[in-house]
DNA sequence: CATTGATGCTTGAGATCGTCAAGCAACTCG
DNA sequence: CGAGTTGCTTGACGATCTCAAGCATCAATG
């Protein structure tokens, strides 16, 4: 022990350091969303549209009720950001697909969270590995309560 | 060099898994507060209170409008769990206090965060300093866009 | 001391977010 | 067909959030 021996954090201390980061990459979300006159929960639905997804799946991936789906949908809506179309295998479902307008904004927002990308450039390419690999240990406790 | 050699993740894989971490633990921050009353912005707000804090000084903690701050302490107080207290040097101050009560609350929240300690435990102490020593290395970038 | 400007907090208006209860349409199964 | 379930919307209501305006206090200046 000589050079490198940091002392091991309490799992508080890393409790604490984690949720510092994961508000901070929130705020710098919801920053770049509000540049785009988005709210960051309007980003975070928009975020989920890779391709059509039913109302339904939506309050599931936001952890919310799905009548709070709706209105968020309807303000996207709004704004020509996404679009509803019917289900072509159960009529109660709507699907909610990006318009182009929607992708491109998406998109956008991701590539302004400046302060997360120069927080990830600090790292070399064995360190980004090393980080990948422990948070990818933390995701299976972290998501079986969805 | 031989058996350990995960691919290098994108900068784009890293960020969602952040992403999803984040929101996994803010998540399971909410539940735990949920089950005592409180919104997450409430707990959010007496998470800041080791000590008095001015009004002023918490909307800059949790980025938002002073005038905001104001309707979350008045819900705190009526609840007793926190108090305002005129400051001795500025009467325009007001510093927030948590009560006995406040402390206790916002500690069970902190313990009762399952996912996240079930989580952290599947580290074991030197992938918990490793994990640590990179955090911290994330955290100047992240932090310096207050 | 009086005036001016800045600062800290509150109030009110208005939008969004979030839940719950209720309702309608459509699917499923017997 | 009939009963129960599921998907979505609506309406009511509270919490969160911002902005503009207002009041009290502080700080600086003449």
């Amino acid at each position: 022990m000589t050079a490198t021996a940091p002392r091991t954090p309490t799992k508080a201390q890393l409790l604490e350091l984690v949720a510092a980061l994961g508000t901070a990459q929130w705020q710098d979300f919801a920053a770049a969303a509000s540049r785009h006159g988005l709210t960051s929960v309007q980003a975070k639905l928009l975020a989920q549209l890779k391709g059509p997804v039913p109302m339904r799946k939506l309050a599931t991936l936001l952890v919310c009720d799905a009548s709070n789906v709706t209105g968020i949908v309807d303000r996207l809506e709004a704004r020509g950001l996404v679009r509803r179309e019917p289900d072509p295998a159960d009529r109660r479902v709507k699907n909610v697909v990006a318009t182009d307008e929607g992708h491109e904004t998406i998109r956008r927002v991701r590539a302004e969270m400046q302060a997360t990308h120069s927080a990830l450039d600090a790292l070399d390419e064995e360190e980004r590995t090393t980080l990948y690999g422990l948070l990818e240990r933390l995701r299976p406790g972290m998501e079986h309560r969805g």
